[in-house]
DNA sequence: GTAATTAATGAAACAATGTTTCAACTAAAG
DNA sequence: CTTTAGTTGAAACATTGTTTCATTAATTAC
């Protein structure tokens, strides 16, 4: 799907930067760190309008971020059936050697019983383990 | 148990920041931040000390992090019973109105299917919701 | 208890991720 | 084409965490 049929979906300005976002998004199977996506915008890169349009891309369900840990934060376009708008309802996987970070679409979070009177919103699962491509035998 | 006694067992060298800082998070039935640890330290707080004593600490069973996002993170000690080294076998709440953060113990984390080749190493599950005491109508 | 050994501490400087403010600009609507 | 409301990018800042290295404290040997 085209970056600009996306952003008129979901009633977004289609503005030069937010196309390039996408568009380097749509050039990886998987998703893709901040800076793996700035190489990829090449001069229509700026942090701060990536961040602003992380939150808005993100808010219009056109996108999801995925924190693997307080460090390393990945990026990835929404299927296109799905328009939830900021549920989260996959597993996510991180290699631990190579950093490859794969969307277990169907993979669905399971649901955990939680105390009286706790309400959920939402929940996030991250994997963390060994991807085929790497051993990852880092005790034996 | 005392911070003394749980540095011994876990064969660490009983140092007096490590002991405020497993005194600090015994102080709270809850994981704690690291400025709600940092006043709980009073003087025996310094940065540097506190990130690489949450690291040994950690690596040898005594705590373990909480990652609720790339900007939350929280630390807990472990329940005596379990000395699992760095997996974190329970779920985790986070209310996102008041903050708080609890260790559902009782709660394990389910199996999720991988793809195949894929190993699994850990695997963090957050929820994020309201606890009891906030109401948390955000969109009623 | 004292000396020797080994590990921990704290200062300084840095790094990664993300936010706020505000003036200039651009996209969408009329 | 003009207007208007939303978007952009510069500067400065905030939070979480790390690296280096001289000093200090904890443990071990005596
Ligand atoms: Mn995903
Ligand atoms: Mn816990
Ligand atoms: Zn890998
Ligand atoms: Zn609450």
């Amino acid at each position: 799907m085209k970056p600009n049929d996306i952003l008129q979906q979901h009633e977004v300005k289609k503005t030069l930067s937010r196309i390039a976002l996408i568009k380097a998004l749509q050039t990886s199977e998987q998703p893709l760190s901040e800076n793996e996506i700035r190489d990829r915008m090449l001069d229509q890169y700026d942090r701060i309008t990536f961040y602003r349009n992380v939150q808005t891309l993100s808010e219009s369900g056109i996108l999801h971020r995925i924190v693997i840990d307080n460090t390393h934060v990945k990026y990835a376009l929404n299927c296109c059936e799905k328009e939830h708008h900021h549920a989260i309802d996959h597993v996510h996987f991180y290699c631990k050697e190579c950093g490859k970070t794969v969307c277990l679409d169907e993979v669905p979070v399971q649901q955990y019983p939680l105390p009286d009177g706790f309400k959920l919103d939402e929940c996030d699962v991250v994997i963390k383990g060994y991807c085929k491509d790497c051993p990852g035998n880092h005790n034996a």
